[in-house]
DNA sequence: TTCATTATTGCAACAGAGTCGCATTAGTTA
DNA sequence: TAACTAATGCGACTCTGTTGCAATAATGAA
């Protein structure tokens, strides 16, 4: 997983993603980490973390960027084609487990597909 | 589909999107359209168009929010379940008319599914 | 433990996408 | 033709994310 030196800001960054099941964007993260840690930085490490296998991103709503950890990914073989789910009413998204079936196309080669479902969440529908 | 005066930039932007089977950014756009043509006022239009029913949008790479004319959607009752592809040699991006199977939620209702196949174009595989 | 190496960080400035308030312009209807 | 007001242009702004550079600190070797 590339050079890594254990840094306090790689701890914490770590931490934030396994306290939560939802995925987090640069934003929300930095909501969840001690205001003495730089913006550069958070990006940084998303970044990084990202190169190496650790977490997976994607796009959700207002073009936000939305980082979650892998979990059943080798850093070989990643399974990244499984959907989100983003709530409409409390924009928390998370992560659906149950793979998607990547249609093919009758030309061009697909490599990935990204998959984001928005709807309401059962917590925003009571 | 709302108050709609004739205007130049209107027709502008419809023609540029009628003119191509791709779905455009406002960036792409904006380089189809005279110089002339002011940022918020594509953007602007761009909005317009999308509460209306004539254009849809969904989010690409990058963070970059395109869009496209809506074929075969009336106004109530939209079809937006349907991918879109883009290349990730030429960044074009093209709808795919293939319909995407939605997955149910054990929780929670999915009211829209957003799906963004990544790979190569036919052109750029060559 | 100390030192040298260099990855990591903080800062500040920047870039790009998109928004907004407001005064001006120009379709539309009477 | 005139009045109404949607649409526009402008400029300033917000927000997400990036970058160059000097300072800091984690790491491995002595």
């Amino acid at each position: 997983m590339g050079v890594h030196r254990k840094t306090r800001n790689l701890e914490l960054v770590l931490d934030a993603f396994r306290d939560t099941q939802e995925a987090l964007s640069a934003h929300l993260l930095m909501d969840r980490l001690p205001a003495y840690v730089n913006r550069s930085t958070v990006y940084r490490l998303l970044d990084r973390l990202e190169d190496d296998g650790v977490l997976h991103s994607f796009l959700a709503s207002e073009n936000i960027k939305f980082y979650a950890l892998c979990r059943g990914c080798s850093q070989s073989g990643h399974v990244h084609s499984h959907a989100h789910f983003q709530c409409t009413s409390c924009s928390q998204v998370v992560c659906i487990e149950q793979q998607v079936v990547v249609p093919t196309l009758n030309q061009g080669r697909v490599d990935e597909a990204q998959v984001l479902l928005k709807g309401q969440c059962a917590t925003c529908m009571q």
